[in-house]
DNA sequence: GCGACAG
DNA sequence: ATCTTGTCGC
């Protein structure tokens, strides 16, 4: 949590930009060292001034449910593409102070390393939780491809300026494909591998999609 | 100037 | 992301 502080007050466009290239300079797209075991899978959703983060803990092994921890808070930053983090990290880290169990991988809904300036969401978080951090995306931000072949498991990378930021997956047959990039402390083949292992029967991967589905559910129930 | 643009 | 019903396709 030593980073904190940097979003205790308002920050300008320039500002961000500064923080991103001075965190992006730490990042390191390393080999994840041993073998998974609890996995967390983060998503927000708003409704107004208000949102709500629900972060769902599985087994890696099982996929069973292991914990589920939410915050909901006011949001003070509106979207900019590029600096999403600004805006969901503060509600984010809300609910990660509930947690009780410490989990090995963190994914996010958005991207990691495929960021102008190598820090998106996931790797952005990476600095708060001090965790590996992995980015699930439903859509592109930056970069270039060839469209992966129709068949699950498919995929390509996704390259800008001659640098390979990302990986585009087809997660089921015949359906657009994710872009999952790494947000730190871990590589490309390791996110591939651990993205897929919770790609069962539908095109979002389990860890995220679970969260979605209660970051819908409360809001409909009252809370947010 | 024009097109792109995570959630 | 959010506002929202029916509907086309496998």
């Amino acid at each position: 949590m030593k980073y904190k502080k940097i979003h205790d007050f308002e920050l300008t466009r320039e500002e961000m930009i500064l923080i991103q290239e001075k965190l992006s300079q730490e990042v390191e797209i390393i080999s994840y060292k041993g073998v998974p075991k609890i996995v967390s899978g983060v998503d927000l959703s708003f409704q107004r001034d208000k949102a709500i983060a629900v972060i769902v803990t599985f087994d890696y092994e099982s996929l069973s449910l292991i914990d589920l921890t939410w915050a909901i808070d006011f949001v003070k930053v509106s979207y900019m593409p590029g600096f999403l983090a600004f805006r969901e990290l503060p509600i984010f880290l809300k609910a990660w102070e509930k947690l009780q169990c410490e989990p090995d991988i963190v994914f996010f809904d958005g991207q990691g390393y495929a960021h102008p300036r190598r820090m998106g969401l996931a790797t952005h978080a990476s600095f708060f939780i001090e965790k590996p951090t992995i980015g699930i995306a439903k859509s592109k931000l930056i970069g270039d491809y060839v469209e992966p072949g129709y068949k699950k498991g498919d995929y390509s990378f996704l390259y800008h300026k001659n640098e390979k930021i990302g990986i585009v997956l087809r997660t089921k047959d015949k359906v657009k494909p994710i872009f999952i990039s790494p947000g730190n402390w871990i590589d490309f083949r390791d996110s591939l591998e651990y993205t897929l292992n919770f790609c069962t029967k539908y095109r979002i991967p389990e860890i995220t999609r679970q969260a979605h589905l209660y970051t819908q559910n409360l809001k409909e129930r009252g809370p947010l």
